[in-house]
DNA sequence: TTGTAGGCGTTATCAG
DNA sequence: CTGATAACGCCTACAA
């Protein structure tokens, strides 16, 4: 075993002291109210010199919370998701609580097997990021009225705050622009393969409301929601088809780039052969050739949001019903539609 | 204050069954051998029916282990953080490890900060992806023998095994590869301010001395490490110098896509105007016009030896006195030099 | 095979 | 202003 130095408690800086345990405590807690000068400074350098360290456990097992909060991510490897994480932790950790990260790798089991852990560790509360389609984990949590916050998902029934893109108007944003530019023929990518789930409900009706306003043709060959690895064949399908596409719409980074890269495979062109507008505004769109045309949601603002609502739960603060807080999506101009 | 439906405890789940707390805390740690198959089952549906989950501060609390480990990291905004800490949290999970994972934002404070905040939460070990220059802070944490790892980053004197890639040869494939295409005019970019640290010493002399080797000349006007924003006004200090540069290796993702956003302004062309390399292989590299050479890491390769080597010190298990395990890079050839 | 009692390190209550 | 004492929920001897 590993030579640990001995762990040295609240009992030992009490001691060294000559005070109760009950007192250095109120130190620790900053209750200096009552406190004398002298014992309040003899404490502090018995801290000092012991190289004390409250053990936060023993402290959330008396006090029922944890100031701990987990955030559980679909997947990781979207930059969108680490956008929102890093948002999150500045906001939490402004107000004094940490958090834990949890990556689902899309696996509905490991998030189930992280929820239980995260109960299990008492945290006060969790954000969690669109994972896979099993929403009814979250009913338990939901029924006790655990603090809970979604972001890009909504469950109907449960009373649990999401805070959201405005999905709709992301594609139509999207379909505008392509239509502005002469486009008729518009086509939708995603890795998403969640039927009922709001975000690919909610762009689908927007894409082809969008499509029907503008007088496009809607063609369900051409709206895709399969596994990233199956991006290229369903670009091929359209690609072949009698009349393709004349745009896409890659509806996340990892989309974007596996579309860019048929594109390339097939030495098409950017946008004559083929146009083309992302969600989520990737690092590199501004330095591609042409540079890309992207909506970019506003990742930093939805994670304080997030962040702020679960707050708000914990601490009991009033709070209004709205259910939903929808957030802008942005269309950057640039040069690939 | 939230509503939270009364905690349950192993009492509970005791008293319904009709057994003594220690009997159900048997069930709980898999200790059936001498348990009654009766007590057995009936714990088991007492359990499932009163929703009992256990409370696993209160058990870190006897056991004074977590099963929880941290993991800082300097920036989550590098690829190569969250790949990383994806094949860490692989790892551990598997172990019935959980991770915290904590973004310094290359903030020396914020460092310090999550790692007092780790400590009082027991974790039982941390991995530390390169952050800030102030080493110092993990000196009290050796001489407690608190186990501990690091990646990308050495320090001297300390004990501590480092994972580390083979910088030495990152800097050099990439300079034979410049020289081989004929460029000899060659410089270094990356955003690592931190002069002393490792990495930086190492990338700098495989770099000097494969320039040696080939018989290119070595301009220190050439090898710049400066915070990002500044990234431009160094290529533009380059570009506008008597001889620039006719080849940039740049150190990480981030200075790539500054490097790409530099080059694009000014309507230079790979790898014509300017030949260009990074390290870190970027998810659009293959996707880029040119396709991007770059020197990729064995990112989950060593995520995977970090968590492994952090395992073996906190279970205590006979390891080599090796302290540092290195990497090697890999070329990725593409068409940008 | 199961129960009892004590303790992990902290905080809360209430008395002094 | 400070100190005893009893929890928090769990685990672990040891006793039965």
């Amino acid at each position: 075993m590993t030579n640990k130095v001995k762990t040295i408690t609240i009992g030992d800086v009490a001691k060294k002291v000559g005070v109760s345990k009950s007192t250095v405590s109120q130190y620790i807690n900053h209750r200096y109210e009552y406190m004398g000068e002298q014992t309040k400074l003899r404490i502090e350098e018995a801290i000092k010199e012991l190289g004390y360290q409250p053990n936060i456990l023993a402290r959330s097992l008396k006090q029922k919370t944890s100031k701990t909060i987990g955030v559980i991510l679909a997947n990781i490897a979207h930059d969108f998701s680490t956008q929102v994480v890093r948002s999150i932790e500045e906001y939490c950790n402004s107000s004094n609580y940490n958090i834990i990260v949890c990556n689902a790798e899309d696996d509905p089991i490991k998030e189930r097997n992280h929820i239980d852990m995260l109960r299990a560790k008492q945290i006060d509360g969790i954000i969690t990021l669109p994972t896979s389609t099993n929403v009814d984990i979250y009913k338990d949590l939901a029924s006790e009225k655990f603090p809970m916050v979604f972001i890009d998902r909504e469950v109907p029934n449960l009373n649990i705050r999401s805070v959201m893109l405005d999905n709709k108007l992301a594609t139509q944003l999207a379909v505008n622009e392509f239509h502005e530019h002469g486009y008729k023929r518009i086509g939708f990518l995603t890795t998403s393969i969640k039927k009922q789930v709001t975000p690919r409900i909610e762009r689908l009706e927007g894409f082809a409301e969008a499509l029907k306003i503008k007088g496009l043709e809607i063609n369900d060959n051409f709206i895709k929601g399969v596994p990233l690895e199956e991006i290229p064949n369903e670009l091929n399908q359209m690609m072949n088809s009698e009349f393709p596409p004349e745009a896409i719409l890659a509806g996340n980074d990892l989309t974007l780039i596996a579309t860019l890269k048929y594109i390339k495979e097939h030495k098409l062109s950017i946008p004559d052969d083929i146009a083309l507008i992302g969600i989520d505004d990737v690092p590199f769109a501004p330095v591609y050739y042409p540079e890309l045309t992207t909506i970019s949601q506003p990742t930093s603002d939805m994670g304080k949001k997030a962040a702020e609502l679960l707050m708000k739960q914990i601490t009991g603060e009033e709070q209004s019903n709205k259910l939903r807080y929808n957030f802008k999506p942005n269309l950057i101009r640039r040069s690939s539609c």
